[in-house]
RNA sequence: GGAGAAGUGGCCGAGUGGUCGAAGGCGGUUGACUCGAAAUCAACUGAGCGGCUUGCUGCUCCGUGAGUUCGAAUCUCACCUUCUCCGCCA
């Protein structure tokens, strides 16, 4: 959420991210909507404590027994009066409410600006991408070969975009949420949590999923419950309604946790094998940390994310988000886009973003300076540490061999039990 | 799912219609004492939103939401949560 204040004060440059983001919004409704909340204010408030004073001076004339029925059928007029008001108080906050909660983040002055995916900017590139002696399998081609992969049992026990993993991909699957849990928690200095998979409303409205993307989300009937679209979502709002010490900040949070989503938008694309699944599983990063501090810290969350494909030797790059593709919540993002050799292309695995004090507003997640004075909002950051089932996607594609076999990565035969090659049976 | 009890400030805890944003204690901050620490003493110690002469001042918040009343932490209703017992279960 936008801090009212800020927008008021800042109305060009506010509509210049607007329009940069393609959001189609004319912002100085809010000038008069605040300038009537305010009057209304002021109103209630001068009939409120009329009102209290009012109310004393019955209770003075009671206690000595005096009769008071005439202050007190004025006092009801002035009450009725003021609850008129607050009525129309309520609508109005309602409306700025609405508003508010319906803009998306303004932009880092980093974040490039531009139409669509094609206006991102490359930041960096690690590795280069395997030349082949043969031509390179999809994943679904070789996993189903290998038998590690079932994607018609999938779409038989639900859907489309549903994919069963049998086996050694089953066991690879494990093998990479212990490996990436390990690596965050021991090396980079995050907590392993284990959140509940289904939150409710508010905790979505807290991250930026709702009101506005719905559509996206499964919900469970009868409940006010939706599953997770991503460990994002309860990791970030851990402290909610809370104020931290600035002693305790920042604070880094992992999670393994399956991830749902409806893909509603995205009929059509990506439709063979699972590179795009309604349900997947993903090792996610949240850190909350002081406004002066999230830049740096958004440089060392996406470094810790790139370690991961680093260790594995899978080659990637890393772009920068542009105006036009970066997310609702989000200032500033860092897509990491691993290499897949059957497409030719780099494909992401990971997005990073610094939601700034967004997420913090819709939270009231704040914290008490050291240096004393008010409260103030944390930064939030989260990022893909990475997601699970694009890297076993990654690995069966790069460390493909002519015979169809995939070689294990040297970090991951640890956590496979010693197997160093997966071969069909 | 059924029965009962309870939800007050960072924590404990008093408060059953009238200066109660809330006694008291713990914790915390500052000052005094001390070479320093402890102990002791004193003061301060929640958040949000407004107004104007920017230092004052007003309003709101005692699980959440409605209601009764001139006035609600205190009364009524609904919901949520926690605890105990029963049932069920991993």
């Amino acid at each position: 959420m936008l801090d009212l204040r800020w927008v008021l004060s800042h109305m060009e440059e506010a509509q210049a991210f607007l329009s940069n983001r393609h959001f189609d919004f004319d912002l100085s409704v809010l000038t008069g909507l605040d300038e009537e909340r305010r009057r209304l204010i002021v109103q209630t408030e001068e009939l409120k404590a009329r009102r209290n004073e009012g109310s004393r001076k019955v209770g003075e004339a009671k206690k000595v027994g005096v009769d008071a029925s005439e202050l007190m059928e004025e006092i009801r007029k002035i009450g009725d009066a003021s609850r008129e008001v607050d009525a129309r108080l309520s609508e109005v906050e309602e409306e700025l409410g609405k508003i508010l909660m319906s803009l998306p983040n303004r932009l880092h002055e980093t974040t490039p600006v531009g139409v669509s995916e094609e206006d991102n900017q490359v930041v960096r590139t690690w590795g280069t991408p395997k030349s082949f002696s043969f031509e390179p399998q999809a994943h679904w081609d070789l996993g189903e070969r290998l038998g590690i992969m079932d994607f018609e049992k999938g779409v038989m026990l639900a859907q489309s975009r549903f994919t069963v993993l049998k086996g050694l991909g089953s066991r690879m699957e494990r093998a990479l949420i212990s490996f990436m849990l390990d690596l965050h928690t021991s090396r980079h200095g995050y907590m392993e949590m284990q959140p509940p998979f289904m939150v409710r409303s508010a905790i979505l409205e807290g991250t930026g999923q709702l009101p506005k993307f719905a559509d996206d989300l499964y919900r469970i009937e009868g409940e006010d419950l939706w599953m997770i679209p991503t460990a994002e979502v309860p990791l970030t709002n851990l402290h909610r309604e809370t104020i931290l010490e600035e002693n305790d900040l920042p604070k880094y949070y992992t999670a393994y946790t399956p991830c749902f989503r409806r893909e509603a938008g995205s009929a059509g694309r990506d439709v063979r094998g699972m590179l795009r699944q309604h349900q997947f599983d993903k090792v996610e990063l949240v850190k909350l940390c002081t406004p002066e501090t999230s830049y740096d810290e958004l440089e060392k969350l996406t470094a810790d994310a790139e370690e991961v494909l680093q260790t594995l030797e899978l080659p990637y790059r890393v772009v920068a988000l542009c105006s036009g593709d970066i997310g609702f919540g989000s200032a500033k993002t860092y897509d990491l886009e691993v290499w897949l050799p059957s497409q030719g292309k780099y494909r992401e695995i990971s997005s990073c973003s610094n939601c700034e004090d967004f997420q913090a507003r819709r939270m009231n997640t704040r914290y008490r300076p050291v240096s004393g004075g008010r409260p103030r909002f944390v930064h939030t950051l989260n990022g893909s540490g990475v997601a699970i089932g694009r890297t076993l996607i990654a690995i069966v594609e790069n460390y493909q061999q002519e015979d169809g076999s995939v070689t294990v990565p040297e970090a991951l035969i640890p956590y496979m039990g010693g197997l160093r090659e997966i071969r069909g049976a």
